[in-house]
DNA sequence: CGCGACGTTGATTTGCCTCAACGATTGTGG
DNA sequence: CCACAATCGTTGAGGCAAATCAACGTCGCG
């Protein structure tokens, strides 16, 4: 939080009483479909993802949060509304977790936090923005190379499958796509 | 701006002076590539869209905006770096723009605008999220559909083709959907 | 050990793209 | 006000990237 805003005491402490840690266990979901996702969390330790399972029964990553990343069903965290979305640990994992209310309360009370999830939130959007476009003009080849090259943590720490979910592709051709690439080179 | 937090008289007055109301023709820029993109915009009347030309050539739309929506690259923006997109008006409109700076002070000065760019943010962000999720697990003709229902007026003002792009499809495709649909009802 | 989850490989299919040609409309200069 | 060009949408033939389906090997875990 340091990297965004300067916290005085106060603001400090008013944080410290209403962040929550805990620790979740491998496969534990913390947001499900139906339930209406009341906290944002903060990874400290660990991995998790946010999926859907489309009619179908296909599933699709939105989103994988390691340490320091924030994650949540956000349109239901929002707009307080129920969940579409899974939010589950890949690892044992340590997180910290605002809920809904005491943020907007801690925000009216200290704008230093407003600023900082403002800044949150814009960074997110303009990254989410990024995501779109590169969805569109990219082949999945590029966008595979693209991902490892951003975030080869994540590459080696998420099964295959879920990347192939995240990438929009399916776990053959991402296996494909790797096998090529390994012999042309 | 009143949907989303109450201004009092000296804020208002904040705002209003760095609050710069510009006229802008059709096929006008707004924002090119390697100029840093200093404001946010805010359509009060007429059309725009942001887009971008890939090394091939062809171009995508990121994202149109209409009467009562904000509009930037907001990558450029948030990060103050050379803009990789354009932005451009489709009709001759009228906007309301904020400068980088003046918005962070505005924010500094009167935490009820960081409130609201914060709301503005997380909606767009959690809006974001949708499309990408749409575009995950969607084909061509349901977010065609999709996109219909949801903007119906965009899908009047836009020309075919750019639709085609923000969708993430050719023209032509496009146009074969359009021909299935109205022939299959 | 045995089962289920995960990754790989190959054969086949398909959704969407590319390219090319052709009307319809718009707008622009003479 | 018309001629002409440019822009935009449509249609069809053919091609390719990626999906689907199915079979099989491997590994970790209960």
């Amino acid at each position: 939080m340091s990297r965004f805003v300067d916290l005085d005491e106060e603001a400090r402490a008013a944080l410290n009483k209403i962040v929550k840690t805990r620790s979740i266990r491998r496969r534990q979901f913390i947001v499900q479909p139906g339930f209406t996702c009341t906290h944002q969390s903060h990874v400290v330790q660990g991995a998790l993802r946010v999926y859907f399972i489309s009619p179908e029964g296909t599933d699709h990553t939105i989103q994988f949060a390691i340490e320091d990343w924030w994650i949540s069903d956000f349109y239901s965290y929002v707009h307080q509304v129920p969940a579409s979305l899974y939010v589950e640990a890949l690892e044992n994992s340590t997180i910290q977790q605002i809920g809904f209310e005491d943020t907007e309360n801690l925000c009216r009370d200290f704008p230093v936090f407003e600023r900082f999830f403002r800044m949150v939130a814009q960074k997110a959007f303009a990254f989410s923005q990024r995501r779109v476009l590169s969805n569109l003009e990219k082949t999945a080849e590029e966008r595979y190379l693209e991902f490892s090259e951003l975030y080869p943590s994540i590459v080696q720490r998420v099964p295959q499958y879920m990347l192939a979910s995240y990438l929009g592709m399916t776990p053959e051709f991402l296996s494909k796509i790797r096998k090529n690439l390994a012999t042309n080179s």
